[in-house]
DNA sequence: TATTGTTATACTCTATAACTATA
DNA sequence: TATAGTTATAGAGTATAACAATA
C-alpha cells in the first residue's frame, strides 16, 4: 500500500535545474482532503485484503452490518445512510439474498417497501466479519493512542458534518 | 453534500419491532476509515464545485501543481507520486498540452523520458487555482482551529505512513 | 402528485496486456 | 533484462432515465 515513489531517477542531470530527483509535494500534503483520502485508501486496502476470504468489499460489509443492526431496514434507508443510489443497491441485496445471508419481508405499513433481515447464517457472518474489522481498525491505528484515535474521528466528523449538526 | 437520511418513514409500525425509523450506524461511525472517507468525499465535493469553472478535477489540479512545483518532472514520477497508473496519465497530460498549460521537453540524461514543464499560461492558471484550493481548504475546515487542523493532518499521516517513515 | 423498488444503460475511474524505444 | 511512454481494452464504480405498484 506504499504510495512513495519507488523508481527515482538514477543519474541526476548535470546542472541540477532539470529533472528533479526528489519531488516537492508539500502543497498537496498540507491539505486535509488529500490526507483524508490517502488515509482512507490505506485503511480500505487492508480491509480488502482481510475481507477477501469472505467475498466482501467495504460496501458489502456496510450493508450487512446495517441490516443486522437495524432489522427491517428498507432499501431506501440503506441507500440514504450509505449514500448509494437505489439502482446500485439492487444487485448487492440480490447477491446477499442468494448467498442466504439476508431475506426480505413485507413492510408492515407500506406495501411498496420491503424490510430486510439477516438470516441466522447472515447473523453469524456479520458477527465474524465485524470482529475482523474491529481487529483491523486496531491494527491500522496502532501508531495512535486511544485518545488520538478518538480525537482523529472527532476532527474528521467536524469536517464533514456541516449541515447535519446531529 | 449531506449524507443524512432525508426520507424517514412517516408512520412507525404498531409494535415498534419492525421497520426502524432512526438508523443505528454507530459501528461504522466508530471506524477511522469510514470517517476519513466521508471527510475526503465532503471536501472533494466542494473542490469539484469550485474547480468546475476551470475544468479541473482533483487529479488535474494535482498534476498541474506537481509539474509547476517540480519543473522537468517525468510522467513516471507523476505516476508514482499520485498513485496513478501510467496509462491513465497519458490522456491527462495530452489534454493539458492541447490546452496550452504544459509542454514536454527532452530529458537531459534519458532519451526514453520527457520532462514536463508549465507554460506561462499554465503557471498563471496553477497559481489561480492554488489560491482557490487554499481558500476552500480554509472554508472546509472552518469548524477547526489552526491547531486542530494541524493535529488532524498529523494524525492522518500517522495512519497512512506505515512503511514510509520519511 | 410523490415515493419504493426495479430495469436498462451510460459514464467515469481504475486496472491489465502488450508494444517501441531506450537504458 | 529492465524501464519510460504509449495504445487498446477490460472491469469496477457511479450516475441518469424511465417504468409499475403503491402512498
Amino acid at each position: 500500500m506504499s504510495l512513495a515513489p519507488d523508481h527515482p531517477i538514477a543519474s541526476p542531470p548535470p546542472d541540477g535545474v532539470e529533472a528533479p530527483t526528489v519531488i516537492d509535494n508539500t502543497f498537496l500534503e498540507g491539505l486535509v482532503g488529500y490526507n483524508a483520502r490517502r488515509a482512507a485508501i490505506a485503511v480500505i486496502g487492508v480491509f480488502l485484503e482481510r475481507m477477501a476470504p469472505y467475498g466482501f468489499r467495504v460496501v458489502d460489509f456496510s450493508v450487512l452490518t446495517l441490516i443486522a443492526h437495524n432489522p427491517g431496514i428498507t432499501s431506501r434507508q440503506l441507500s440514504s445512510t450509505l449514500s448509494i443510489l437505489p439502482p446500485n443497491l439492487v444487485g448487492m441485496v440480490r447477491q446477499m439474498q442468494s448467498r442466504g445471508l439476508i431475506e426480505k419481508r413485507p413492510h408492515p405499513s407500506d406495501r411498496r417497501a420491503q424490510g430486510l433481515y439477516v438470516t441466522p447464517a447472515g447473523q453469524r457472518l456479520q458477527a465474524e466479519t465485524q470482529a475482523v474489522v474491529a481487529a483491523l481498525e486496531s491494527d491500522a491505528t496502532d501508531r495512535l493512542t486511544e485518545v488520538e484515535r478518538a480525537t482523529l474521528i472527532q476532527l474528521l466528523r467536524k469536517v464533514y458534518e456541516r449541515d447535519e449538526p446531529a
